[in-house]
DNA sequence: ATTTAATCTACAAATTTTATAGACTTGCTA
DNA sequence: TAGCAAGTCTATAAAATTTGTAGATTAAAT
């Protein structure tokens, strides 16, 4: 399970990728929107400033924004950022990589190869899945709305 | 990242799978091999017990043993038990279904689609791992090790 | 100057994880 | 049937993490 935090960060970013290139909005305005608490989203969305996702301006007409278009935000860059490691467990994060406390010998320990397949199946679909996929769920799934809503 | 209550399961369940059918095995005895707290591998075990996949034997000559096969024993049967969902959310999880509280309506929600599909290709592999497939990487490790100790 | 909006520091409540202690039950065996 | 060996149950608590809040500060625009 991921965190309220990275959910909370993900459906901030699927509003900022929504209005990419429109310039800033408000951190109010987003946590308005998708009902997250303010001063906890401010925390998450300078995380993503800090580590290059997002930008940010001061003062009046400021707010927060894309720093890079939305293909090119991966969920696998997000977590990394506000969950830390995906893979199962740090003996086999590439990222956060470390050894087990609870672990003897690394080299001959037959959880970790299988560990690492799992941990590659998520990375297969982390890396290759975007802001932009978001975007087009979004789109798909207001087309669907509209469809059955015809009658 | 799983619990290392989730870690200390599979390993002890490694053990027991490797004296399968060879009789019952100590708690005190898994718990000093793995290095595992014996009192919290005492709840661990109980837990696994009383979801089907252990059996226990109390009294002299008693102890714990693997209820069914290794290759019956799939690791998201075991991380269910210990770890509960699998799923990134609640709201695509098959077995502990939930509405997230912080969304408005799920049927629109455009995050779901993708954390779904994460959430499959986490059970592709969750399911179709087991206990039989960490034996075989041990006997494969223990297998390098002989080779390159030829020299 | 004043207002607006992000930033920083500190803290605190709530929850989950990781244990530990000790009494209790069951089964074996001498 | 006494006594030991082993799992079982209940309660608790320490530690860590997650989630959230408060208030002062800085930077930009007008």
């Amino acid at each position: 399970m991921i965190s309220k935090k990275a959910k909370y960060a993900l459906k901030a970013l699927k509003v900022l990728a929504e209005r990419y290139a429109k310039g800033p909005v408000l951190i109010s305005e987003i946590a308005m929107q998708e009902r997250i608490p303010k001063k906890f989203l401010e925390a998450i969305l300078l995380d993503l400033r800090n580590n290059g996702v997002l930008q940010s301006q001061k003062g009046k007409g400021g707010g927060y924004m894309l720093r890079i278009p939305p293909e090119e935000v991966s969920f696998s860059k997000v977590l990394r950022i506000i969950d830390g490691p995906i893979a199962p467990a740090l003996c086999v994060s590439m990222f956060f990589y470390g050894k087990c406390d609870d672990c003897k010998e690394e080299e001959t320990c037959s959880l970790r190869s299988v560990l690492a397949k799992w941990r590659d199946a998520n990375l297969a679909v982390l890396d290759n899945t975007t802001l932009a996929d978001v975007l087009k769920a979004e789109s798909e799934s207001r087309m669907n709305m509209d469809s059955s809503s015809v009658s």
